[in-house]
DNA sequence: TTAAATCCTAGTAATCCGATAGGATTTAAA
DNA sequence: TTTAAATCCTATCGGATTACTAGGATTTAA
């Protein structure tokens, strides 16, 4: 599952890039438009703004805005900031490699090699989607 | 995450498969041959049996085997059953679908397209392998 | 009859998640 | 100079989930 955390976060994100270019945008109005608590929401802007994908201004006026460009900013930065490794055990993980507890050899792990493999198939999805992929309007199904 | 559970799972079913032909396998064997709690095991097993992915013979000499081939188990009914469902958000999710609380209108989701590419991209891979190719005995990677 | 195995339900400790509380700090503007 | 509006920061907390345990009931081969 998708954390909550993570979901808004990408909300967020997506949110204060369609206002690019235009005052910072604060929490409460994020809050309100995506339907998301404003204290939680703040602590989620916190992570996103000490990861360098956002700056911030303090005081009234104040807000948040984007430090890079949309298109510079790859879903997997994100998901590693907010949801965490790609990988779904930490024997396949490339940036928070961890053996495994209870596998003695993972060469010989049935597990290890499918887990690879999703790795790669979420990473590939990953680091083709940026943010300004997330931005653009979608053209309704038709129907 | 990968849930111990499903890990558990894969490497007992692995075991069971690899020992086709012969007599019924035991919990404990597996539990003692793979480092699982033995009592955690026997839940797993239920799970996996109540599934259809194996059969049991209970009382002295019993013991757990498959009731399909290896190569007719994909690895998308496992996960389905040990993990849940495929997706990271029931809003695309293709056999668990949801409307997201939160969210008022998927078709202006910013995260709803992102997750639909990650579930096709896991799916792809999902059905692609097979119980079969988990018991491939692995070339060691040369050094 | 006994030992060995699965079957089944309930419970439980630990961890994580989503959210909240309560200010401290900074800044623009009145 | 004061006030209001905003971010910043840490701590906490209830509920859900996870990983596992307990304790038998049932079945079957020998």
């Amino acid at each position: 599952m998708l954390s909550k955390k993570t979901k808004y976060g990408l909300k967020a994100l997506t949110y204060v890039a369609k206002h690019q270019g235009e005052d910072p945008v604060q929490i409460g109005a994020i809050a309100k438009s995506e339907n998301i608590s404003q204290k939680f929401l703040e602590s989620i802007m916190l992570t996103l703004r000490k990861a360098g994908f956002l700056g911030s201004r303090k005081g009234k006026g104040g807000g948040y805005y984007l430090r890079r460009q949309p298109e510079d900013i790859k879903m997997v930065e994100v998901m590693r900031v907010l949801e965490g490794p790609v990988s779904m055990v930490p024997c396949v993980s490339l940036n928070f490699y961890e053996k495994c507890d209870d596998c003695p050899d993972e060469t010989t792990c049935s597990v290890h090699v499918l887990m690879a493999q999703l790795r790669d198939s979420n990473l590939a999805v990953l680091n083709k989607n940026t943010l300004a992929d997330l931005i653009e309007e979608k053209l309704p199904d038709s129907e």
